[in-house]
DNA sequence: TTGCTCCTCACGTCACGTGAGGTGGC
DNA sequence: TTGCTCCTCACGTCACGTGAGGTGGC
């Protein structure tokens, strides 16, 4: 007779492996020696040894219980199938997961956060670098634009991001940019009443072919997996704004929707 | 603000999730309402939004709260670099995983047990069909096969698999190898000192080219992962053997060895 | 006496999912 | 009053690994 290290030495295993399988029933508990030590035949040894067998395979326990069910060939080869066919699948997943992770170690900055949003970034450093107040309306900005790119649904982040690439290609759009963002800035002192609230949105209308999302501007509330453009987060957003701001862009908003 | 709901719908999340990266340090508590809900600003929006992307990139949260450490982007880039490394491993394993599926569902039977065990039996049952006793010789010598294949260093039950097919291929060693296995049966009932022991473990000598494994036999009782020849597995067979049919393998054993 | 094996709990793994039981807000 | 969200525990997941604390066998 054999002891559970004996047994678990000549298949390979360990003790604590072959007690796992008394304690979920997948192999019988033996008879017990007068001390309380466990004694094996070797026809536990064959048994523990397809469930090694089995289990290298990629069966589950209980796959491996069902598939030793005397006369379950049947069984075991349809599981093995449905294995087969799952390990296609991941297969596939793997490779996609990995071509996405060496396209974003392709990108030179800005790894964790999505590629639109770095390319979006990008180009705006570039375009605003050499302006005196560049580094100021980089960071604001680029605060916004993470914020929409992680509550727009993607198609809609996209849309913006074309639209945004296309004034950050023009040089003097630019220019007149950075003179908004910086007379928005300014109004963070104003009183919301003052004709310059008006002004700004004014200009920023100029500049913004789109609105900013609203709640019935959203597509689809529960469509998707992803993020989706939140009423909730925008008006979070605008409560971190000054009053004369919030006027400013609830008039933005008004004009670009009419 | 944001409650724990809206916040985690914008992230594309569950409330679960956040409370989750709260409890391991990956999020901050955020401060709480008088009525004890928490309350989020964009800040922490932007913030979940990173945790989401980099976990869906694959990493733990362990390496996401280290890629998130400020200006850690040289740490993260070397995490996506092991990252990578580490699923081109996944695919390989996968693939071989998945081919050794694929060539166990091309057999026919005994899928639950090693290749060259199914080949054995396959040929064993192929070679003894025809004989009026095969069905009993077949089960007793599939319990001895499998226990050896079981046990014995692979290499090993290769060599003895090439020697028993070779047997099995000759019809006359097929009729005197069901013949000696009915006489060793026979010796069930017999006084360990008659003469027929010897007379079968003689005969078994002839048909078999190897001894079994002893413990002298084995080559490196640590040597490799899977199961080793071992000592007390034979002991343990021999056990359940009758007296002269104990006798007789040792006979047989001791001059095989000489 | 020392070293090895055996025994029985029981926690830990990874990132949450899923109730359980109870309380504010529209 | 009903339905929804929020709150805090706390167990479950999968197949064991890893001590913790204690006892036989050479």
């Amino acid at each position: 007779m054999l002891t559970i290290g004996e047994l678990a030495k000549a298949a390979g295993t360990t003790t604590r492996a072959v007690r796992h399988y008394h304690a979920v029933g997948l192999l019988p508990e033996p008879s017990r020696r007068a001390n309380g030590y466990r004694e094996y035949d070797v026809r536990a040894l064959l048994r523990l040894a397809r469930i090694r067998r089995l289990g290298q395979l990629g069966l589950s326990l209980p796959e491996i219980r069902d598939a030793l069910g005397d006369g379950a060939e049947t069984e075991l080869r349809e599981v093995l199938g449905e294995l087969v066919a799952d390990l296609e699948r991941q297969e596939r997943a793997l490779r996609e997961h990995r071509e996405r992770l060496v396209a974003v170690l392709g990108r030179e900055t800005d790894l964790a956060v999505p590629a639109a949003l770095a390319d979006l970034l990008t180009a705006l450093r570039r375009g605003v670098a050499h302006s005196e107040f560049g580094a100021e309306v980089v960071a604001r900005e680029a605060e916004l634009l993470e914020l929409l790119a992680a509550t727009v649904p993607p198609e809609r982040f996209a849309a913006l991001a074309a639209a945004y690439q296309t004034t950050l290609a023009d040089p003097a759009m630019v220019a007149s940019g950075i003179a908004a963002s910086r007379r928005f800035e300014a109004l963070a002192g104003t009183d919301p009443d003052d004709p310059e609230v008006a002004a700004v949105a004014r200009e920023l209308l100029d500049l913004a072919p789109e609105p900013p999302p609203a709640a019935d501007d959203v597509v689809d509330p529960d469509a998707g997996i992803g993020p989706v453009g939140d009423d909730a987060v925008w008006a979070s957003y605008l409560d971190t704004l000054a009053p004369a701001q919030q006027r400013c862009l609830a008039l933005f908003t008004e004009w670009a929707q009419a």
